[in-house]
DNA sequence: CTGAAAGCGCTAACAT
DNA sequence: ATGTTAGCGCTTTCAG
């Protein structure tokens, strides 16, 4: 056997050499080609591109790694589930991703598993990433939703608390409280006495953070504070809080942390005999595709999803590009209260009250239209 | 300078050398030990992974890659949508790629993009993937789906038919039309004259399967093929499509190619004052969560998404490893109509027929039940 | 503006 | 059961 022959090159792909070779010129230049570097005459520039699609050369980009240190591409950490929100901003970081050159590797964290979050950077840094995002995380047996304290490339955190560690750590996320807040203030203008939330699984921080909004909204306005129900972001939670709930008349209004369980809790109360909005009053959260046709439509929340990725992404990139400059500015992504049918004024009960009932129209950057083609308001 | 600092070296990560130096034992030894290879003396191991572990050693994939040919990772290319079919496949792809070893990079054609699945394969095929599988194509401008010809590596095609090219083309998915025919039979056998039929956007596959179910079913007992009404899977499209029906006294069944759709469709349905189930009796398809909790509850066929992605894994990684063998056999995964409320007999009319109408009881693999905790049958 | 040489961290083949 | 050597295909110095 002749040394010559390399052992892979048995797998056919073109390299860059035979690029070079075919253009005339050194493996350096195709290398500054495909690298956007300057100082390459135009005339040597085609030659070398026609070369290689005439072979139709692909650049290795393990070669690349292995030879610059950087892969470009991004580690996702991301719980298994088809969630609309988790769901929503995959896409919404894949697409920002691609925006800006990086390609994607993605691992889930299935609820509950050992190693969970450090076990899925871990083997994300094994792969190489240049950066990791982290989705909506959870606080698993109070882990705090730890990072590694080894890992040395940015990290950016969506929809919870930076839990720092590691050099560049970012966050984005418009804070689910303060939509949370605007969703029970709705509630309260409308007339209700008092609000009553159910809320997602506190483990996770994105539930936490509503449950904290709902919590000021109503400190701020003197109502009580009544008990919490808690779901697991299901339709079939929202199912089972809701008939404890209808069975309380003192329920007039509230507040789901998600548009799922806000759907289970109206079919709930409805079978219990109470009418929604006249009776009670629902708000959802998130806005999902389905959430205008259900009966009576739902008023909720909408998530900027696609902004939040796309914004965190942008910080995330700088992190990663320039390490030493400061994060530029954060630009918060615009939140809606989207008014439907589910929500209407209190009911007039033996309480003469009505003092604060102030007005009917919309708090906050709200808007009423429903989506286009939407069903009418009132069902 | 001396010549023996390397210049990536500078990264501080350690590499096998130095776990081999502390452990006394060569860097080929190592190697040994992390890729689980035989002849590896139970004690010489374990002295190997103490000094990694001392170390924080982190095998470096993109060495390894361009040293064997093999990155052990597997690239997806999806939709860019939140749906909860190709959501739930994703998921499914991830978990069974992670059980056979296997990272995963993603890469979204955003519907109507250039280059479409074309660029989404180059894309991964530079990044370096030893198997790809395409989940749920679109046929854009009669490309075909095709799969560009030169790609070297198998390729799964899940929810869609083997739109071959290349080596190893695979495909998994329980054929759509058999459950769709399932669904449309369970009309039938209720006693509607004939069902109509909500599809999906035609360049789907899956939406084209759906359809030609429906239209077997129909021939199979003689019924009279009304024509279709064509949504985009939005629960929106699905609304627009039941005001049109509404209209027409004639529709007492409706077969809709996703859960969102037949949402949408039994709202209009129900402002428009036609009651489901009674008047209307409506099929959805899918099984989304909240699909128990609408109202009426959805009767819909549930599609085994995580079985689908097992099995197609199976294959791919099959396809991957032994290239010479042949196929396992397919393994089809369990299929079932979810009975629910809006479905019922038919209206009795100024019509004396029913002579069709034979059994409520379901047909084929079907389950009466509903999801746990799941609310009664009848609203 | 272009090229030559060296080496990234690992695995493959061939010794022992 | 373990070590030696060569090289995967690229980027990075450094020289022209």
């Amino acid at each position: 056997m002749t040394p010559s022959t390399g052992r892979a090159g048995v797998s056919g792909a073109p390299r860059s050499v035979d690029v070079a070779r075919l253009a005339g010129v050194s493996q350096k230049t195709v290398s500054r080609v495909f690298n956007d570097e300057a100082y390459v005459s135009a005339e040597v520039r085609k030659r070398v591109l026609d070369a290689a699609d005439e072979l139709g050369y692909r650049l290795n980009h393990a070669a690349r790694a292995l030879a610059s240190g950087r892969t470009r591409s991004i580690g996702v950490v991301t719980l298994g589930t088809a969630l609309y929100g988790p769901a929503s901003l995959l896409i919404g970081v894949e697409r920002a991703a691609r925006d800006t050159g990086y390609a994607l590797r993605v691992v889930n964290t299935l609820e509950g598993d050992p190693g969970g979050v450090g076990g899925a950077i871990d083997s994300l840094l094994k792969q190489g990433v240049d950066g990791i995002v982290i989705s909506e995380p959870i606080d698993e047996e109070g882990d705090g939703g730890a990072v590694p304290a080894d890992v040395r490339v940015p990290v950016l955190v969506l929809g919870a608390p930076v839990a720092t560690t590691g050099p560049g750590t970012v966050a984005a996320g418009v804070g689910a409280d303060l939509l949370a807040r605007a969703a029970t203030e709705h509630l309260l203008d409308l007339g209700h006495r008092t609000v009553h939330h159910l809320a997602g699984p506190q483990r996770w921080y994105a539930a936490r953070d509503r449950l904290r909004g709902w919590r000021e909204a109503l400190e701020a306005r003197g109502c009580d504070e009544p008990s919490v129900v808690e779901g697991d972001w299901s339709a079939a939670s929202g199912y089972a809080a809701g008939r404890e709930l209808a069975a309380d008349p003192a329920v007039t209004a509230v507040f789901a942390a998600n548009d799922d369980m806000a759907i289970g809790l109206m079919r709930a109360l409805t079978e219990a005999g109470r009418t929604v909005p006249d009776d009670v009053s629902v708000v959802g959260f998130d806005d999902i595709p389905v959430a205008a046709f259900v009966t009576p439509p739902l008023t909720t929340v909408r998530q900027p999803f696609d902004a939040v990725a796309q914004e965190g992404l942008r910080l995330l990139v700088h992190a990663i590009e320039k390490p030493e400059a400061d994060l530029p500015p954060a630009n918060d992504p615009p939140v809606e209260l989207v008014l439907r049918a589910s929500t209407a004024p209190a009911p007039s009960r033996t309480d003469p009250g009505g003092v604060r009932r102030s007005a009917t129209r919309p708090r906050r950057g709200a808007k009423a239209a429903p989506p286009n083609g939407g069903p009418s308001d009132r069902s």
